[in-house]
RNA sequence: GCCCUUGUAGCUCAGCGGAUAGAGCAGUUCCCUUCUAAGGAAAAGGUCGGGGGUUCAAUUCCCUCCAAGGGCGCCA
């Protein structure tokens, strides 16, 4: 059992006894001091009033009882006890400090598990589907996409570690007129073949058409008509949609392929223009939605506070929400899902509320178990993107800096020989993925492309620097006992540090998964990279004043590279054995 | 007009209602004849936008003001 849960229930029995309260929720934190301890609860400020003595008091004598023989663990074959001291302070604290057993003993499991530590059953049963990217085929990808595909690939992959059964879903957006734009361009001016990347090269027709729009009021009509006759079957316009269509497509599977990024399950959105339809007449006939006087059909949403929504144009053609509304239907009724995550930036936010709503009121009972995972803004130092102000920077283009960058840095290394190419296109992604995961997705950031270019410091590159480092002194080691038992422990400050934060990480993975929340998860590994090196820079592991105290020290290695190598996998980060 | 978000050190950001507000970068000092210096150590840097309130306790919750963003029926 977690330790928190064994503390609460042991601190809650107490209380019970000592004060006949019954106490719901006991609180238990990491002091901000670990000198205080490992652990500290509330509780006794919390139950003052009800109790009628002062916080102090009841910490006191809380703290007197609970000692530190009331909570054991078992290993090899004996008991220990968990804290090695229970004490209290003002103004009503309990603090628990962990013991030098069960740190050990974490040490041990951390090797027994190895790439399995950290991983837990909360979402057993679950299923869970996680739609994130959803490229718009007229654009090609600048750094918020690349936002999106690192934030949803490590939410599935920390969903999947905590248990649940994970879809990674996109939703490609073909179908609309944006599309038309880019085939419109290309019909009156398009070359044979692609003259660029081919995605770029459609973002660039479709760029013609935003240029060129203004002075040619005709388009407007061209691109609806056009929108018309896909929308209808017209084998030709069809014909030249898939054409189109394919080439992005191309361009796209090299960009997912060179970020690591990948799906279970693609959705298009022109399969769901029929359906979708359906959906929406349903919502007609029910009165939620009803027909204006131009003869477009709205959701009216207004009696819930948000705005109402257009659902097919006066035109009867369909938008991005007729599709969207038949997606989540097909996809929670065909894959008996129990959650549905849309990993899309918060100005979507009354959006997804309309849809959601909409999903609600239509009588879905899943529609509860919609969850929008709104992330925020990427913008620049000089203020958001605008491709039209120029003022955007593209991700093929970050990652293209970012190898160029670390071949130079690996250049003056001579640790790395072989593999120099794979190597700096790691350790690019690296600094890539953690520089845009290391803040709240939910917060609006500024990508400051200095920063991102770094490698030192809270980057990615130094937590992987730390692992290599600690894989270096272990090949040099030649091996040691793993299960170095408990009577070889060597208590010392720099060591124990480490172990103070590495006994965390299955409560981060948790936090993590269950917040959608990589940026937990970053906080953590740096700390504990940062904790490892001053370690390393004072305790000399290879040349330990004993035998005992070496085994040690290369265990505590082991087990810190474990947990930074399962965790950078958590982020969509692969490490290096040297760099 | 309505709705949402943000305001913490020069910059970029952490901070779970708590016990002296934390990093990284930049700037100042040190440390490679020792296991990878992409590292480590030290000092410096903040009226947590202003003002009220709730609480034993507020950067954290509520209200208000100021400032900056964003979203609002036929775009995605």
């Amino acid at each position: 059992m977690e330790v928190t849960q064994q503390l609460q229930a042991t601190i809650k029995e107490l209380i019970g006894q000592e004060y006949g309260l019954e106490v719901e929720d006991v609180f238990i934190e990491h002091p901000g001091n670990e000198t205080w301890g490992d652990y500290a609860t509330n509780v006794p400020m919390k139950i003052a009033g009800l109790a009628k003595q002062p916080p102090l008091e009841i910490a006191k004598n809380l703290s007197y009882k609970i000692g530190k023989e009331a909570v054991k663990f078992t290993w090899q074959d004996r008991e220990w006890d968990l804290f090695e001291s229970v004490s209290f302070a003002p103004p009503g604290f309990i603090n628990f400090k962990l013991s030098s057993e069960w740190l050990a003993f974490v040490l041990s499991q951390i090797m027994e598990s190895g790439e399995a530590y950290g991983a837990s059953i909360l979402g057993e049963g679950k299923k869970v589907m996680v739609e994130y990217s959803q490229p718009n085929p007229n654009k090609p990808l600048h750094i918020g996409h690349a936002r999106n595909n690192f934030l949803g690939n490590s939410v599935v992959k920390l969903l999947a570690f905590s248990g649940h059964d994970v879809i990674a879903a996109n939703y490609i957006n073909d179908w609309g007129t944006h599309i038309c734009k880019a085939m419109l361009m290309y019909q009156k001016y398009g070359e044979a073949v692609p003259t660029s990347k081919p995605d770029h090269y459609v973002g660039e027709l479709y760029a013609r058409f935003e240029r060129e729009s203004a002075d040619n009021p005709q388009f407007a009509e061209e691109v609806a008509e056009m929108f018309r006759k896909l929308e209808a079957g017209d084998a030709e316009t069809i014909a030249l949609w898939e054409k189109i269509i394919s080439w992005v497509y191309e361009g796209w599977k090299e960009t997912y392929a060179d970020q690591g990024v990948s799906f279970d399950v693609l959705f298009y959105q022109h399969n769901y223009k029929d359906s979708g339809k359906d959906i929406v007449n349903i919502a007609l006939e029910k009165g939620i939605a009803e027909k204006d006087e131009t003869g477009a059909i709205i959701a009216r949403l207004e009696k819930y506070g948000i705005p109402d929504k257009v659902l097919l144009r006066a035109d009867g053609t369909s938008i991005y929400s007729t599709q969207d509304l038949q997606l989540a239907k097909d996809t929670f009724e065909n894959y008996n899902l129990d959650k549905r995550i849309y990993v899309v930036d918060v100005r979507q936010g009354d959006y997804f509320k309309q849809i959601f709503k909409i999903l609600e009121i239509l009588g879905f009972h899943w529609a509860q178990n919609l969850y929008h995972l709104a992330y925020g803004v990427v913008k620049l130092p000089e203020g958001s993107m605008s491709s039209r102000r120029g003022l955007v920077v593209y991700a093929d283009e970050v990652l293209d800096t970012l190898v160029r960058k670390e071949k130079a840095e690996i250049g003056t290394s001579l640790k790395v020989t072989d593999n120099v190419d794979e190597i700096a296109k790691k350790v690019a992604l690296a600094a890539y993925k953690y520089g845009l995961l290391k803040t709240d997705s939910s917060q609006d950031i500024v990508f400051d492309y200095d920063q991102v270019t770094k490698f030192e410091g809270n980057t990615g590159p130094y937590l992987m620097y730390t692992y290599a480092r600690a894989q270096s002194v272990l090949a040099k080691a030649g091996g040691f006992d793993a299960k170095a038992s408990i009577y070889k422990y060597v208590p010392e400050e720099p060591g124990k540090s480490v172990q103070r934060v590495l006994y965390q990480f299955p409560e981060i993975t948790q936090a993590a998964s269950q917040q959608y929340a990589p940026h937990l998860l970053c906080n953590y590994l740096f700390e504990l990279a940062q904790r490892f090196n001053t370690f390393y820079a004072s305790s000399p592991i290879l040349t330990a004043e004993t035998n005992d105290a070496k085994d040690f020290r290369l265990l505590l290695t082991a087990g810190t590279a474990q947990v930074l190598k399962n965790g950078l996998n958590l982020l969509g980060i692969e490490v290096v054995e040297s760099m």
